[in-house]
DNA sequence: TAAATAATGTGTGATAAATACACTTTAAAT
DNA sequence: ATTTAAAGTGTATTTATCACACATTATTTA
């Protein structure tokens, strides 16, 4: 029992002898400033967005960028990107994921600092823009030339990434509303693959997996016949391996 | 002449100014120190494996990891990993790849470190590993169960990120010697992807896509009828686009 | 109220890819 | 000469991809 304490005491006071030892070695190095960027798509009018925001540093006056932040002490990488989502959006249930890491020494005039690329998904209509902030901005995907920073380089990898994950992930329902026409879902993945699609084709393939629940609902805002209206099967998506990949080409 | 000098000098300093704010900006954010580390798969013996170290931490004695540095100030990430390759195993012409940044602030002993994972694919007998560095082992990626750090949840990682990379992008090759028989890439795939593939099927698909040359040669060592050997083709590999998916399952 | 418009909804045949499956051949070892 | 162990090879079935055209329906316009 004495022992016992004893051991214990010593392995203790040992381990802290340890971490103390680690710290020394961790504080000998250098040390970079981390920002996460998060790459939030959304779709509208037909056309794949991104949602910018205008620089806050004045040397890049004008220019947009993605909403960023600098990760806090003791934060985890993707607390910090939902940080930045709920502050900015004021959505938290959104889809979320790393994308790449950029640490290119020149990318902030700053000095270096490095950031982690998320890509987030979200439905433009369950977030609404508040009206003052112009600042704030859904961009079309294709029109954008130029951005802060390195930030067009990175938009560039997280398209790359959408376009290659939708076709083994499903994806893009975290961009249409609850309920959706066909019509509606074939033109997202148009958007993002940027590409046509066959309609028959399409509609074959997504009728056979079993994503889709028919609401019983048609579209009563358009011009012409009104299709019927889908929801999402969140429980067979979560269920099904089948892929996407191949839908026409 | 005299107004475009002014006009440029102006622009100078503004943008000198501009450039020591956004330097205050970042100097008033927290620092995390990076790392990378390298998980450097290889092939020997049917089976795949990794190249690890004993970690350098008192504390982790006797434990495991992958080989990793902090990256230095202005250096690029994907250089640091190459830098630890070449430092460690004397190879500079390996494939590597980001896969993904760990964040976890409780994941150094030593307090919070980031680190980004590399996945390289290594050639066992292009490597040999100096006779008395017993601190570096090739380790059956199967039989490991603990090590040191976070190391075992990236190591998850990048070994699910290789199964799956295989499949889109014929990477295999960079684990082969240069010359090597169906019978050994199919052994690598099976390893790798951890399934039993059809034999007949899995030749038939490699010659289909045109990436092996038949060098004429054979087996000369094994105790049975010995196969062909065939190398690698680099150049149809880089023009194809033929995925390696669907190989019997 | 008839005609024009614009998109919905549906099926089949051709081609290509994936999969399942068994026997003969060859070289080395015994 | 026999055994062993793997190499090498072909076909038939099923599944997925892809190309393609016409009737239907609601709205808008004349």
């Amino acid at each position: 029992m004495t022992i016992e304490t004893t051991a214990q005491t010593e392995q203790g006071v040992t381990e802290i002898t340890l971490i103390k030892d680690a710290e020394k070695l961790v504080a000998s190095y250098p040390r970079v400033p981390i920002t996460v960027d998060c790459v939030i798509f959304g779709f509208e009018e037909n056309e794949l967005k991104v949602l910018l925001i205008r620089s806050d540093l004045e040397i890049f006056k004008g220019e947009w960028s993605f909403l960023g932040d600098f990760a806090d002490n003791n934060e985890e990488l993707d607390d910090a990107a939902y940080r930045v989502l709920r502050e900015r959006t004021g959505m938290d249930d959104v889809y979320l994921e790393q994308v790449k890491t950029f640490s290119n020494p020149r990318r902030h005039p700053g000095g270096r600092v490095l950031t982690v690329a998320y890509c987030s998904l979200l439905n433009i209509q369950h977030h609404h823009l508040k009206k003052m902030d112009n600042e704030l901005h859904w961009h079309n995907v294709n029109a954008i030339k130029t951005m802060a920073f390195d930030h067009k380089e990175i938009l560039t990898e997280c398209y790359k990434w959408l376009q290659k994950r939708i076709l083994e992930h499903p994806l893009g329902f975290n961009l249409l509303p609850e309920k959706f026409s066909l019509r509606e879902l074939q033109n997202l993945y148009e958007a993002i693959l940027d590409t046509k699609l066959d309609r028959r084709n399409f509609r074959k393939k997504f009728f056979a997996m079993d994503f889709l629940i028919d609401t019983g609902e048609f579209e009563d805002d358009v011009p012409h016949r009104p299709g019927k209206l889908y929801q999402f099967n969140f429980d067979k998506y979560e269920k099904t391996k089948r892929k996407l990949t191949g839908i026409d080409f």
